[in-house]
DNA sequence: TTTCGTTAGTTCAAAGTTGTACTACAGTGA
DNA sequence: TCACTGTAGTACAACTTTGAACTAACGAAA
């Protein structure tokens, strides 16, 4: 990873922004969690799994596709489905193609959820986030995190 | 919050640039944990203690203004500010002007700790975000982010 | 000065997260 | 068909985070 004696600090703007960039993230994230948490009783690592499943045909997926989706551990997916199958949320059965697979699917209860959860969640969305910046500013956004997470898809093997 | 009856959706374009940005910033923040606790052993919270400690007057601070500042939970902060006591990185003092306070300071070793600690993670932060961007791009970002938080200081009093 | 509300920080128990180890099955290839 | 390598998911133990309850001290008002 190039030579250790030569470091490029931040400039005062790169510094700036990186800051507002990480304090602005982490307040959002806090803000949207509470919100969800205590008007619908979901984390947002629970929404996202109704909100995946619900996109799918018979609103099902296999365990390590939805690990994989959002980003989670195979571990930390195996409790947080655990935890849902409890509250009657999802369920889990058997994958015919592949007996080491498990089929996690949505109930009609955890549709409802969803379906109660969604406007509100939207709504926190839009208040603490979409309304605040002009359409340009948002859209800029997207494209700039896209391109983060474009280059952490593609990156981090040939340091070559 | 207004009626309940209309639900404004985002459109196709908001939806994308939501998930553009939720998935970046997950992502982009698991990568810089990793990385700093791969190199340094250092957790984000701990480094960004380090860092608010650092650029005070005698490196010390008192622990409500550290949780403040990095927007923890004082008991949070309680563990957190316990296990790196344990390793030397700071040390506790009974405050003297007001006996309740604890201040909280940085100790040679912690010092050094971050000095080690802080071209790597700013070479990661360049990697990952800063020169993935144009410098547009990323004062752009800086700029909307700003917007959001300062929406959220202000913010979640008066809705009306 | 005593009482009351507030602030500072810690403690405790419950819940969530992590990484490793483990079991079971799938898909090669000899 | 047998071993072998890889994949799917779970179990376990250690660690972190959360929120509420608690102790102690400050500051103001009666």
């Amino acid at each position: 990873m190039s030579t250790s004696t030569e470091v490029r600090w931040l400039t005062a703007d790169e510094q700036r922004a990186w800051r507002s960039f990480r304090d602005g993230t982490a307040r959002l994230s806090d803000v949207l969690a509470h919100e969800l948490e205590s008007t619908c009783g979901l984390s947002v690592h629970e929404y996202e799994v109704l909100v995946r499943l619900s996109e799918r045909d018979g609103r099902t997926m296999r365990m390590s596709e939805l690990a994989d989706g959002i980003a989670h551990s195979r571990s930390r997916l195996t409790h947080t489905i655990r935890r849902m199958e409890e509250r009657g949320l999802v369920e889990r059965v058997a994958c015919s193609a592949d007996a080491r697979g498990v089929n996690c699917s949505m109930t009609a209860q955890g549709w409802e959820v969803l379906v109660a959860a969604a406007p509100l969640h939207v709504q926190s969305v839009r208040t603490h986030l979409v309304d605040v910046l002009t359409p340009e500013q948002f859209q800029a956004l997207g494209a700039a995190m896209d391109a983060v997470r474009e280059h952490l898809s593609g990156g981090p093997c040939h340091t070559d």
